[in-house]
DNA sequence: CTAGGTGTATTAGTGCTCATAGGACACCTA
DNA sequence: TAGGTGTCCTATGAGCACTAATACACCTAG
């Protein structure tokens, strides 16, 4: 059994969706530093993928600090490094932009948002 | 001179960072209701893209709900109708989620999230 | 040492989206 | 009538996503 699961939505990427799917994952703690990620080959027969898809997952995921690799041996959960305010800022503002955006078209207010955003949030802990 | 501005980012594709621009002016108050909407021949010349691609983008701001057409006349920006909380939900669920997420991937805080959407909800006050 | 696991790389082919190009039509206004 | 509007059509090229089948270097367990 994988520790996450992967809702393929079609007509967006499969490799995002699983790249999403662990993230998630992590933010929820369902997969905690350290822990051993499933092999290429066990993603690719699990999810019914192809090993090259699922391999372009996990080099993404390491590029961007989440797995790390024991060449070798398999892949492990890393320990997350704290960015700066910058390296920060970087990644959020768009997203944070394009969400304030959609939220004032619709008509909400900001409080409307931020209580939206709290309840996610909170349902992401466990 | 036209109403909004558009930065082209290679690897997105024009069109929808057409329909970003025209969302986010509409945020900022640069278009408000009743104004007009440049043609499609207008905005293909100004902004160097082809017609067709042009249409997709008012072809697609229109299904929104944001432009309305007049037929023969031209298109104009759409009072914004009122959406259900159903409604809202289902367009803003996977960003919120997605946002969530990631902030927590970064080792944010809740506070520091609300903190920074609350900047960028007035940045784009004006 | 060997067998079997790991990540990695290569080459090839298919299907889809995006963007471009050129042309055409129905509609409305001046 | 002339010229603007949105709309539609076919065609082409580029790039991406995914699949497929190999092959290689590395490490571990037996």
């Amino acid at each position: 059994m994988l520790p996450f699961e992967v809702q393929h939505q079609p007509g967006k990427p499969v490799s995002e969706q699983l790249i999403y799917a662990v993230k998630k994952a992590v933010a929820q703690g369902r997969l905690q530093t350290g822990d051993s990620f499933p092999s290429v080959r066990t993603l690719s027969r699990e999810l019914r993928i192809n090993p090259n898809t699922a391999q372009k997952a996990v080099t993404q995921l390491t590029q961007a600090g989440i797995l790390e690799i024991e060449p070798g041996i398999g892949t492990r959960v890393r320990k997350q490094a704290k960015l700066s305010t910058a390296e920060a800022s970087a990644i959020l503002d768009e997203p944070v932009e394009s969400l304030v955006i959609e939220a004032k078209r619709l008509g909400l207010t900001l409080e409307q948002l931020e209580a939206r955003m709290r309840k996610t949030w909170k349902n992401l802990n466990h």
